[in-house]
DNA sequence: ATGAAAGCGCTAACAG
DNA sequence: CTGTTAGCGCTTTCAT
């Protein structure tokens, strides 16, 4: 016979049916097995195996997912790669992904929240079966519609006031108080910090501890030592210099993450001014980037992959038990000391 | 009538079937609404239109690819997201993806061939339309199954030997002879190199650029200058401290990555020399993290976002027309004078 | 211009 | 233990 693949479609793959045929079994029987079904005839098992494995049979995805009602695929909603923050996380979550078998579809938003919106509503495509929303812009926009769905999700670094999501972050508040708490110690009292983005939990949180930080030392809050940023560096940049023009010039700086530090350290080396000698820096996030400054930066170490892997083990959690409430697991920072940091 | 949503099913979503109802038209014309055919009354399509919007119909993906034979996706197969490199050409592939409405699958194989092989297997399982393959490991193993399934791929920054793949890539070669003519005309005559990943194209065609611009300029070739690379910063590390060794020392180090000459610099640094004063040091990517050490990384610049770019853009050409032959577009580089080099 | 009907490849009852 | 039969939601002929 010369039709060995006459049954193949243009796309050339062999299916369920080709299979069934070369192993002399319903499409059904092949089914089972391919889908390690318990009851089934071993002396049957392997003919099917055998014959899918010499067909080079792979599954259609869209087929099962289509019949089944799960995808295996899971979507990540994040701003940017182009930061070593989201690589972090992303990686994290990725190891996770992998070990569970699922796909990763990856949707940036490149900071522009109608993007965001139009994602999520793309969810409902099918594509995916959950989402990662990596610290969303504006959640509040659709998260009601997401919870409306049942859609399962976890929000990474951002915060939900309904209490109804599950969330990954870390402790924010108090690796800023203890950045802040660093440089009090090393005798430092003129301490500026830069935000990070309005609107973002994290921002306010860190603003918070910095302030808490000051007050528990008796440390007078000076709203000019107060500049907002936006996880930027340039924005660190910018700010550093209007910091650098006060007439009370500060003698350390605490940006809200490290990218706005690494403009923090271009500016202060601009100015001709040494670091830590002239001015102590430091970060928040510990991304990898932190090892190549000269000097090495001091910042606050956030566990990302760590916090891409649990967010995603959150995810699956939720797949497999829909009804389990929604949890909140804040993972702890930690103060990395390296040469940024100088007591006066 | 309560029945309002009866038809629904757990997954909650709103079907074309419920659309066809609620407008009171057969599915059928309801699916040639939404993909914009052409022969439907506009009294029935704006029917069909409110009904959609009204419900908050949103297609079924799967149900569409597989029905209508493909999926709007397109798979990247990358090493990993932990280097600025890959970083770039992501987010050229996924603008350009974006432009086009397609969606993005993400394959990390974090070097590890065995898994590059697994997906690119899965490839076939119908997720995705096409494949793009960033800097892949072991081509060879699997570009003849991709080519015989007529599936659409193209290669980022490797070689196919066969000429049968479309490739997007740099020119490594002559990146590698200006970044050595400008340390020779900077009167360097002990210039070493740290090559890049054995087996990468793009690792031997740097080198020979190396080697040639030697050549050229009457330097013999020390072999003891060139020492094995991985494109890792650890090994630029472990290789410049090997060189650091040699009683002959060299003068000046160019780095087959910018990866690996953050590790040279560090060893420099660590071996109390001055640079460039003490040793003139090149690199090869132009990644973003070039910007933040200190001094600024002079390097070769590849243009990894437009990579990505145009990589995507072979690949949709390819869909469009799958009998178009295969093409490689190699794209520019340019030299970055920055602080690391300095005229002996 | 629109409806009817046949799949796409697979899973999941339902029978035996 | 295995075969039969519905669909999953949609695109696409083929009629009308």
């Amino acid at each position: 016979m010369l039709d060995e693949n006459a049954s193949q479609k243009k796309t050339g793959n062999v299916t369920i049916i080709d299979v069934a045929k070369a192993s002399g079994v319903s499409y059904s029987t092949v089914s089972r097995v391919l889908n390690g079904f318990e009851h089934v005839k071993d002396s049957t098992r392997e003919r099917v195996l055998e014959a899918a494995n010499r067909l080079g049979y792979v599954a259609n995805l869209q087929a099962r997912s289509l019949a089944g009602g799960k995808t295996n695929v899971i979507g990540l909603l994040v701003p940017s790669l182009d930061n070593g923050y989201i690589g972090e996380v992303v990686s994290g979550a990725d190891e996770e992904l992998q070990r569970s078998n699922y796909n990763m579809m990856l949707y940036t938003t490149h900071r522009y929240s109608g993007k965001e919106e139009a994602y999520v509503k793309s969810i409902y495509s099918g594509l995916t079966d959950g989402l990662l929303l990596i610290v969303p812009l504006t959640p509040v926009k659709y998260l009601e519609a997401l919870q409306q769905q049942n859609f399962p999700y976890v929000l990474v670094d951002q915060s939900d006031v309904t209490g109804r999501s599950n969330i990954v972050d870390s402790t924010n508040w108090q690796g800023a108080y203890d950045a802040t708490s660093y440089l009090i110690k090393l005798g430092h009292r003129k301490i500026a910090h830069i935000t990070g983005l309005e609107g973002l939990q994290s921002a306010i949180d860190r603003l918070e501890g910095y302030k808490a930080a000051l007050n528990d030392h008796d440390i007078p809050i000076n709203e000019a030592y107060i500049r907002q940023g936006d996880f930027y560096g340039a924005k660190g940049y910018e700010r550093t210099n209007e910091l650098l023009e006060l007439a009370d010039c500060p003698t350390a700086i605490f940006a809200a993450n490290d990218l706005m530090a690494l403009g923090v350290i271009e500016a202060v080396r601009h100015h001709g001014l040494q670091i830590p000698q002239d001015m102590s820096i430091i970060g928040f996030d510990n991304i990898p980037q932190t090892l190549i400054t000269y000097p090495k930066l001091t910042t606050v170490q956030q566990s990302l992959n760590q916090m891409g892997r649990v967010a995603v083990k959150l995810l699956l959690e939720q797949l497999e038990n829909p009804d389990k409430p929604a949890r909140r697991i804040t993972l702890k920072t930690e103060l990395m000391e390296r040469e940024t940091c100088q007591s006066i």
